[in-house]
DNA sequence: CGTGATGCTACAAATAATGTAGCATTCTGC
DNA sequence: GCAGAATGCTACATTATTTGTAGCATCACG
């Protein structure tokens, strides 16, 4: 695909557009990672309880999904071991916390 | 996978947990799903439409996400012809338009 | 009828995810 | 200090998903 983040890792679809939201609905929509931001919401976790908390899903993409995160400043790996949120991902996880209302509404159906 | 749905499509990651919060989230971390709700948040789109919308993606995804979203109960396909929120699509939509938000001040830094 | 738009499908090629195994590097407790 | 366990992370073959392009059938309009 040869795109390239103005950074380094991969860019995300539709920041092209230069509309933030393109890019974050793009990062957002990647296989897990809302899953790690929602898992993370509470405390921090080490790179295996993550993929315990995830459903045993496969390392490569996990870390690929926390590369992305870390980089948009969502994620960060602390000194004490262990991911978790920094103030911005923990904004972001607010923002669609309402989601885990709607769920359970959305079941019922 | 040989994952069956209750009624007929594939089956959402993490919906065995019982947890409809994982269907949910599974559910709108497909590539796209985000990006369809977003575009249909304003008014209804026809197929072409929502292509064009979503920056030429291919038709193939984009119909698979849209039966999914439909078997969800998020959108429709009404009979003026061209996809629309449900009424359940509206409030999910409206769940995260605070997204919109937060991704203006993200790309701040 | 012809033109154009609609919803939707086919299918090969390209990408991404899965599942296992395993590495190097800290932390532990003894 | 050192065996043992846990950490973050990578390799890689298999499988699944996405892309890109073409095209079908149907319907509305003129």
């Amino acid at each position: 695909m040869a795109k390239q983040a103005a950074s380094k890792g991969r860019t995300v679809r539709g920041s092209r557009t230069g509309r933030p939201i393109m890019a974050l609905l793009d990062l957002l929509g990647r296989r897990w990672s809302l899953r790690i931001l929602w898992e993370l919401r509470a405390k921090p976790l080490t790179s295996r309880g993550l993929r315990t908390a995830c459903d045993e899903a496969s390392p490569t993409v996990l870390q690929a999904r926390l590369t992305e995160l870390r980089e948009a400043g969502f994620v960060e790996l602390g000194e004490t071991g262990g991911y978790g949120l920094t103030a911005l991902g923990r904004e972001l996880c607010e923002t669609f916390m309402p989601l885990h209302r709607f769920a359970e509404r959305w079941k019922k159906s």
